[in-house]
DNA sequence: GCCCAGGTGGGTA
DNA sequence: TACCCACATGGG
């Protein structure tokens, strides 16, 4: 079974996932640095926290005291190495851009993929993620469940490198940044329902019978 | 109580 | 390069 074919199956599966979803492209970063190794549930918890702490700009979280950072987003959890991330951030902001998201965001890809991976706490996914959902331009976003469930579709091998996985993706369905954003959604619900760690729940996948897994 | 979650950075050999 | 580990809350 090929890349769009699979798409083709969660998209009918889930539908439209409508990723990232964040009210501005600062937020889609917060939430991006909060959402590492961390459901989701628990980062709307510091989200919110976050809105009703008027945090949820750059200049918030430049302005605000680390130690109250860290209080706010503690739901989130890991939130000492968050609250230096999220402060790394602004400072690598203000620091090469004065602050000016839009004109960060603004950057060609291969420059700004770069400079997001020089920011320390932003790896490969969380950079990929905001190049794609902030900055709407196409890098396709590999996570823990990418490599699980293609792996175990036996379409790549489970120690396959990030950049290996992102590539073997990006070579192989067209550079479309809807089809990219989708996709990594769809990912990522089916994951979360049908690939975890252990229990696979195969059962009512939509993928059981070509799943090499069980 | 146990397992898991939309990773990353630092240390060591 | 390739492991190993810390980081931490909250839901099932």
């Amino acid at each position: 079974m090929d890349l769009l074919s699979v798409y083709d199956v969660l998209l009918e599966e889930f539908g439209s996932q409508g990723w990232w979803p964040a009210e501005t492209e600062f937020e889609m970063i917060v939430g991006a640095i909060l959402t590492q190794c961390t459901s989701w549930s628990n980062v709307e918890k510091a989200v919110s926290r976050l809105r009703a702490e008027n945090l949820l700009t750059p200049g918030g979280v430049w302005d605000v005291d680390v130690d109250c950072l860290r209080d706010v987003i503690r739901p989130a959890g890991y939130f000492n190495a968050k609250a230096d991330k999220l402060k790394a951030f602004v400072a690598f902001l203000y620091g090469e851009y004065g602050g000016d998201l839009m004109l960060f965001l603004g950057k060609p890809l291969p420059v700004l993929r770069e400079q997001l991976l020089s920011i320390h706490g932003i790896g490969p996914e969380t950079a990929d993620s905001i190049i794609l959902y902030a900055a709407h331009k196409p890098s396709f976003v590999v996570d823990a469940y990418t490599r699980r469930i293609f792996s175990r579709l036996g379409l790549v091998d489970e120690d396959i490198k990030y950049d290996d996985l992102k590539s073997f993706f990006e070579c192989n369905i067209p550079r479309d940044v809807g089809l990219y954003s989708e996709y990594h959604a769809l990912i990522v619900e089916l994951g979360k329902n049908y690939c975890r760690r252990s229990n696979p729940l195969c059962g009512e996948c939509p993928l059981r019978g070509v799943c090499g897994f069980s």
